[in-house]
DNA sequence: CCTATGACCATAG
DNA sequence: CCTATGGCCATAG
């Protein structure tokens, strides 16, 4: 099956949807857009978008908090620029995961 | 059609 | 904490 357009916007709108200080699953962000179990596209989606994109992309990291993103230094950056503190490579989900 | 490759995930050891 | 395994979805060759 290929994806249809909607698809596509519903991952993107959840993901432009996460407030500032906060972060999303890819899992999560899946579920919210309707599509559970589809983590995976997502993770493709996020490595398309252009260089100039304004999503907010540095809020999604993994189930266990992890930056996984192969740019691994911007992200950190951005988050620790919105007041979330990495330690080791990994955001608390406990205190900074987006809870709608 | 088949295999390989990911910014994934849950579970088990 | 780590690695391994099986499952997941889409894309590229």
């Amino acid at each position: 099956m290929h994806p249809t357009e909607e698809s596509q916007q519903a991952i993107w709108q959840v993901i432009a949807a996460i407030p500032e200080s906060r972060v999303a699953t890819y899992g999560q962000i899946a579920a919210m857009a309707g599509q559970a179990g589809k983590s995976r596209w997502v993770g493709q989606l996020l490595s398309r978008l252009p260089r100039e994109t304004r999503l907010p992309w540095h809020r999604v990291v993994n189930a266990s908090g992890r930056i996984t993103n192969p740019n691994f230094d911007l992200q950190q950056a951005r988050l620790i620029a919105e007041g979330i503190e990495p330690r080791g490579g990994r955001v608390l989900l406990k205190d900074h995961q987006w809870r709608p």
